[in-house]
RNA sequence: CGGGGCGUAGCGCAGUCUGGUUAGCGCGCCUGCCUUGGGAGCAGGAGGUCGGAGGUUCGAAUCCUCUCGCCCCGACCA
């Protein structure tokens, strides 16, 4: 490709609408332009970009034995009615009419169709299993687009649906697929990890997470210093730890605690410390209020707790709401004599002696003891996993880190084989549903995390498996016939000997050609120029690491070849 | 939707509080000269209904009302 020929508006200052990385560098570098929140234009070296991402996964997804399908964009509310989507889905689904005045939406996912198709054309075990996916625009009318590409309205995705006899055969699919993710986050060069996660809206049984590791990641994942063990921190699990408390049980006292509301203020005035207190936090539950009794220095793991329950909704009550529900102000809210459904999380029924609300406007409850105050139907893990607690797997330490969510799989089950009918007959005969697997990569939000993850201050460190071109070739001095020529044959060189070159044929200053170069990402540049005149060398640069080297203009082929060969050793 | 911020040339901004000449600056763009190994210099030039509508005023980018859009913080997700 010559820079004369391609449209890359490339930006010497940072926009102000850009606040992560990623996105400063993609419209710095001529990526992407926004028409409308959340909604770009790829321009073609951003294209390109995401092309080499689809590429890596379309390799990997054949050579998993799954097939490419096209499904529509445009939806007919029917089967999302079908499915039960079409109300509990929410204002994240873009919902029209068309000239018949038919409702229609937008594909935000395409469970609904590819049940659809399942059904209409897979009848026999023999067919199974069979895996589909395409790589399609979605559009989801997210509450608050950000971040670029990273979390846009529209954005590509490949998405995958697989189809089972069994729940086992559906496991093999599925596993194939976990197989299959790894090896693509690896060959596009990306340091990820692989997370159990929550199922989410989505529904099914058990899913996996790839996250891509960046401080700007909007997940928090707990990772095992010792072990393999990684998991989303919504579901990373809190290993119930034996306490050794064996401290005497004390009688419970009431104590006057006026206007002290709040876990600290409370501590501070009692002198205790908050791990001695278990505060009680009230949710609205799809409407209902739940309270949840956690010790005073945890946080709730709202996830985890809306699991519990099966509800779609949960947030924190209001002031008003808490006294609605319970009668009692916030603030002095407690176990003993509670009206409304509690669950407790597992580590404070292990407490002893503790202070909790007393329910009574400016009291509080000490020395209160479970079982013999009160007790608690549901025990769970509720709390929000610490650095400090242990790997629930190996018990080892463990840390949280930030990451960028690239994939997900999911073992669906028969959810929507079964509401939209999708049944196959067994060699018996029997009529079964289809046991179904979804598994989606941001296709475009890899490009971003990619870019999060390789960069510096001079712009884009494409890995080289993304690198729209490997090597770009800079022509310093186009005037010049020598230098020129000299350019153009190693340019033609690359191309013939198969590589993906560039060449800035633009009658430039040097310099503008160096910053651009950089901040493009090229993992190779080629420099022709005057040095080329003098002894026949040119200089080949690493943006990787910035080194070096003068190599005669016979040996440039070989030389990059080498060098690309022994980096994708690397 | 709740809370905050911003809309002035392609980009980044000043001017708005305290109304008053032809609305500025840097970058980018066009022309010419010059220059050519890290975003050069000089000269000339194009480009604005100051987001939009209404109002107040002799006079509005500036004050008032309404409206549209974008960005940031929270609930959602690849």
């Amino acid at each position: 490709m010559r820079y004369s020929q391609i449209l890359i508006p490339t930006l010497k200052e940072v926009p102000a609408e850009a606040e992560i990385v990623s996105h400063q560098l993609m419209l710095r570098a001529g990526f992407i332009k926004q028409l409308t929140a959340g909604i770009y234009t790829y321009l073609p070296y951003g294209l390109a970009a995401i092309r080499r991402v689809e590429n890596i996964v379309r390799e990997e997804m054949n050579r998993a034995g799954a097939q490419e399908l096209l499904m529509p964009m445009v939806q007919p509310a029917d089967l999302w009615q079908e499915s039960g989507r079409y109300t509990k889905y929410g204002p994240e689904l873009l919902r029209f009419k068309d000239r018949h005045e038919r409702e229609s939406c937008l594909g935000p996912t395409h469970e609904e169709v590819i049940t659809d198709i399942a059904r209409k054309e897979i009848h026999s075990y023999r067919d199974l299993p069979v895996n589909l996916y395409q790589i399609q625009t979605k559009f989801r009318d997210e509450i608050r687009p950000r971040f670029g590409l990273m979390r846009g309205r529209e954005f590509i995705m490949k998405d995958a649906y697989s189809f089972d006899v069994s729940d086992e055969a559906a496991e093999t699919s599925y596993r194939k697929m976990y197989v299959a993710y790894n090896r693509i986050f690896t060959r596009c060069g990306l340091e990820f990890r692989c997370v159990e996660a929550d199922s989410g809206t989505i529904g099914g049984s058990f899913s996996h997470e790839f996250m891509v590791l960046a401080e700007t990641g909007e997940d928090t994942i707990a990772v095992c210093n010792d072990c393999s063990w990684a998991a989303n921190i919504e579901k990373a699990e809190v290993k119930p730890f034996e306490t050794g408390e064996n401290e005497e049980i004390r009688d419970m006292v009431k104590v006057e605690t006026p206007g002290k509301r709040k876990v600290e203020t409370v501590c501070k005035f009692l002198s205790i410390a908050p791990a001695r207190l278990v505060k009680t936090l009230v949710y609205i539950a799809d409407g209902e209020p739940v309270a949840l009794l956690l010790r005073g220095d945890r946080e709730a793991e709202e996830v985890k707790v809306k699991n519990h329950l099966g509800v779609a909704d949960l947030r924190l009550a209001d002031d008003t709401e808490i006294f609605e529900a319970t009668g009692v102000p916030s603030g002095f809210l407690g176990p003993v004599g509670i009206t409304i459904r509690v669950l407790a999380d597992r580590e404070v029924t292990r407490m002893v002696n503790f202070t909790v609300g007393a329910n009574e406007k400016n009291f509080h409850l000490q020395q209160a003891n479970f079982g013999r105050d009160f007790s608690v139907e549901e025990v769970g893990d509720f709390r929000r996993l610490t650095e400090a607690d242990p790997c629930p797997s190996c018990g080892s330490s463990i840390r949280l880190v930030e990451g960028i969510e690239v994939g997900h799989i999911f073992k669906l089950g028969t959810n929507y084989s079964e509401s939209m009918r999708a049944y196959y007959q067994d060699a018996d005969g029997n009529e079964l549903p289809l046991v179904m697997g979804c598994y989606g990569i941001g296709v475009s939000r890899v490009v971003a995390a990619a870019i999060e993850q390789n960069h510096d201050a001079s712009g884009i460190i494409f890995p080289l498996p993304l690198a729209p071109y490997q090597a770009a070739v800079v022509n310093l001095d186009l005037k010049d016939r020598e230098v020129s020529e000299a350019a153009e044959e190693i340019y033609t060189e690359l191309t013939e000997a198969g590589f993906d070159a560039f060449i800035d044929d633009r009658d430039v200053r040097p310099g503008v050609k160096f910053k651009d170069a950089d901040l493009l990402g090229f993992p190779y540049r080629i420099t022709v120029g005057k040095r080329f005149k003098e002894n026949g060398q040119v200089e080949i640069r690493r943006r990787k690491t910035g080194e070096t080297e003068d190599v005669a203009i016979g040996e440039v082929i070989a030389y990059i070849t080498r060098r690309l060969e022994d980096e994708r050793v690397a």
